[in-house]
DNA sequence: GTGAAAGCGCTAACAC
DNA sequence: GTGTTAGCGCTTTCAC
């Protein structure tokens, strides 16, 4: 292993001057900078960073937990954590948490004893959380996606409510009457902010009633359960939002199941635009969430964190979605 | 910031004996390693992993280089690499190398110099290679999916001359003789094994024609452009081998367009089974990549690397398909 | 079993 | 502008 020490004895200057070439500091004298630059070529020197680290007390390292690194719903959102952080010349911890509150808990532990300058952290969901663990963290840690109630941390986090409002305004504009949502669990405060949107929509129009209310979960098969359920119960349903595109995805194919056509018997609202929603047939009116940007923003309000210039009050950013027409949902022609 | 120090200070003991606790080594008296625990717990003392690092010489961490974090197919490649890893307490530096050389030879440059123990590198795919550079890296590197010509590396890859060979195997014992390939890029060694593999199949069953293969890219779109090609081109096509299953997202939008049915006029015989094939309509018949098992094998090469133990030959594991028998190939009664 | 101390590779303060 | 050196927090060797 080749050391500053050797490139400092080699280029005939002390480890001093090799540190500022190194680093851009100090007006090296232009004959040494060269003469430095040019040995550590030779040898294929390169920085020890982690000795860097222990000397500044400063990695360039952030850590960024998710839920799940395979789901295909935060890809987005860890591309624009990654691009933007990597242009700020900062590096990347992943972990998961795998949806696990103790298995978060010990990710934020190693990260922590690892030095990292911040933690961006999509936090698992659960009506129970031990508050005072993150509170007492000394790095600056910023929220994405998901809030925790009561938590005095930035986050930056998507419009659910307004998304759903204006999805299903969408729907009533468009002449559906009757339209049942099919939604997540209750514990999950996004789904939740999603059935306070639709609701709101619902009952502005005086069309709101209890049984239109489905529970499940998030996942393809729980869509395909609540769709089923719905057209059992509910006699002539015109719309049907989709608290998420895998929901949609369910009904989407129980609607199939009783030969109904998707728009023309009944319209699809789905939430969350994945990628493959605009592939389907019918492709998938939905609310696209910019996760890219989300991803974005997160990393800027924590690069302000961890530079210090910046107020002691907590951020929230509130990101908007976008309404993506596309061939689930039938519009009439007089809208 | 707690060190080590005040714990040793205020336990009683030196610095040496709490490492040793902290590390579990030798016997530490046990009213002493309690103590220590005890002080530890109270200052909330968390050890320094950047310290330890420079001190060992080891630092627990792999860098994972992948040419785009968002892309839906290396998700649950992602996903068995991090879990692996994790459960041997490793850490994980996530880089991207946006399908850019320059930037896939910066990010490796920046990962050495982070002192990482080991590398897993899904590497861009281009035909021509800065070999040398790869050869010169002192620390183990795994190579996965893509093969670089002439690199002297471990590698993890997939079949995909057996899954294409299998493929359409399945296609002509199914009574489909008409079979094009859309294809993808001829510089892409995977497409390239694919396209060796639907034709030896077909040259095996006297099936194979020039005019069969239609060339692109792996895209939706480009699937789209190539089958309506197909279509014009060619009269009566029994079955279509798209070579990936994005490529046969479009074909299906271009056959409907067309206004013929899959399966019963054409089938769609797709390759890497995404995560929402299953749930396309119709559901692709399609050929699954086991990413997460490859993630897995590549990492249990690295930590036999990184740990020493293995002879100095590299290993290639070469792992299989499966095919996965869906709706949108018609099967013949008498298969 | 335990303590003292050298040293991991680098940065930064200070003297010149 | 440059060299010297203390020190970042930890591990590890070697006396005791």
């Amino acid at each position: 292993m080749v050391t500053i020490k050797d490139i400092a004895k080699k280029s005939g200057v002390s480890v001093g001057t090799v540190s500022n070439v190194i680093n851009n500091l100090k007006s090296v004298k232009t004959k040494n900078r060269e003469k430095v630059l040019e040995v550590i070529d030779s040898l294929d020197y390169k920085p020890n960073k982690i000795a860097a680290s222990l000397s500044k007390k400063k990695t360039m390292n952030v850590g960024l937990i998710v839920p799940d690194v395979s789901s295909p719903f935060y890809s987005d959102l860890i591309k624009g954590i990654s691009e933007t952080l990597e242009i700020n010349d900062y590096n990347i911890f992943l972990c998961a948490s795998n949806n696990n509150l103790q298995k978060e808990e010990k990710v934020i532990n190693d990260l922590l004893s690892m030095w990292i300058d911040g933690i961006i952290l999509i936090p698992v969901y659960s009506k129970k959380r031990n508050l005072q663990f993150l509170e007492t963290i000394e790095i600056p840690i910023i929220l994405v996606n998901r809030e925790i109630e009561g938590i005095k941390k930035d986050i930056v986090i998507f419009d659910n409510f307004g998304g759903a409002y204006e999805a299903t305004d969408f729907l009533i504009k468009n002449n559906h009457k009757i339209i049942p949502i099919l939604g997540g669990p209750e514990l999950s405060k996004s789904f939740e902010e999603r059935f306070q949107g639709w609701k709101e929509a619902m009952e502005e129009n005086s069309l709101y009633e209890n049984s239109l209310v489905f529970r499940g979960d998030f996942s393809v098969e729980s869509g395909h359960k609540m769709m089923l359920e719905a057209l059992n119960r509910i006699r002539s349903i015109d719309a049907v939002f989709a608290s998420s595109d895998l929901i949609a995805l369910g009904a989407l194919s129980a609607i199939d199941e009783y030969k109904l056509k998707v728009p023309d018997d009944i319209s699809v609202m789905g939430f969350g635009d994945i990628y493959l929603s605009k592939f389907l047939k019918p492709s998938l009116t939905t609310i696209r969430r910019p996760f890219y940007n989300i991803g974005k923003t997160a990393v800027s309000l924590l690069l302000d964190r961890i530079s210090g210039n910046m107020q002691k009050k907590i951020t929230k950013f509130i990101i908007k979605g976008k309404l993506e027409i596309r061939d689930s949902v039938k519009v009439s022609i007089d809208n």
